[in-house]
DNA sequence: CAAATTTTTGACCGGTTGGACAAACGTTAG
DNA sequence: CTAACGTTTGTCCAACCGGTCAAAAATTTG
């Protein structure tokens, strides 16, 4: 008769854990594709394979369900960033970079539709993280772009940009995965269209970011 | 008595010309900022400043609304893809239409939010027009570019890619505004960020695809 | 002006939704 | 076995939401 699922002490049972679990890749699915408030407590529960009230024995309220949804999410979301790193070659780092971001875009759609979603609206719940957290990961690594710009490793641009322009190409290929597949069509739509996108992504980064001369 | 706002022959009033036209601005508003399901007719309506009845005399249902936007919306958003001229100057042509696109993005946020929605959400109401009209009009410009490379005029790459990669870069800045400005800060966040956003995005497109050699 | 028509409004309705709750059921430890 | 604790469910509720309707108010037309 406790009830206390969230306490202070989150000392969870084993079948606990697994039902959370379970909610939360329910819940996954249904926000990514519904948007917040377009799902519904039951979509979820039905998802995954319970009743209402049995959900909600787990999660008080559908927004601690968000809530805990997108805090997982943006540590696994900012890693690739995060790994950047200025020991290395600065091309090749690059290059992971890019591959790292669309290989998540290919392999995680829900994920990146999830933060989408989030963004589009104004961002209301994760907008002190945007401000704190991703806007210091952001500036340390623009940062090392600019030191190897500055040591003529690779040609001059806007770090901040560049990296926007990153997000946005790779993201685009799961936020907008129905139009680039209407567009493709069946043939260059199927399960190639990443190769695809990741030759020329390499293309239009790698090619025009080698120094100039 | 007649009520009949939308017939097959609309004959309308002065009034009814101007109230569809508040209600549709009030709607793009509330639609690209909450989704068309975590919008409600009273938000709009109260936006529109008329009562929930009398916005459901000039609309008789909450779609009807969605759909008039829609449609609008996908002319005005296609035309710089359709102004895209093969008898001009390649690269002028390419700038010409970035430029374009990143000033829709900066005038029309709501609109690009909107289609946004749309898309992520499995483009439930438009899929036709993406697989119809827009396929066709990408297809088209596709080959432009395509004769370009041939002629040697641009540097060879992917034109499907490409066009999705200026989509992307370009709406990115309406879609992603909060992030965009979150992680610019104050300082380089304020206005002058298309004019950055321009010029990096003229360097990246414009430099990397001039003909190698 | 007065009749006809258009516009606006308040009251209302049925369905849905997030959430509460207590009782029933299952599990586990002593 | 049994008491304590964890889990599940049926029922219920108040708020909200899309939409209807009839009647009042405003406007247009003759």
């Amino acid at each position: 008769m406790t009830g206390a699922v969230e306490g202070s002490a989150p000392r969870r049972t084993r079948i606990q854990l697994e039902k959370r679990e379970l909610i939360l890749e329910a819940a996954l699915e249904v926000f990514s594709t519904n948007g917040f408030r377009g799902s519904t407590i039951d979509q979820i529960a039905e998802a995954a394979g319970m009743s209402k009230p049995n959900l909600l024995y787990y999660f008080r309220r559908k927004e601690d369900i968000h809530e805990t949804l997108m805090q997982r999410l943006l540590d696994t979301w900012l890693a690739p960033l995060r790994e950047l790193d200025d020991i290395g070659d600065p091309l090749t780092e690059l290059r992971s970079y890019i591959r790292r971001k669309l290989e998540m875009a290919r392999d995680f759609p829900r994920e990146s539709r999830l933060f989408a979603n989030e963004i589009l609206q104004g961002a209301p719940r994760i907008m002190p993280m945007l401000e704190g957290e991703l806007k210091t990961l952001v500036d340390e690594k623009a940062n090392v772009i600019k030191a190897w710009m500055r040591a003529g490793k690779i040609a001059r641009t806007d770090p901040w940009h560049l990296i926007f322009s990153i997000w946005a190409t790779t993201q685009h290929y799961a936020d907008f995965d129905v139009q680039v597949r209407a567009v493709l069509g069946p043939d260059r739509g199927g399960d190639g269209r990443f190769e695809d996108a990741a030759r020329f992504l390499e293309q239009l980064f790698i090619d025009g970011l080698k120094p100039k001369g």
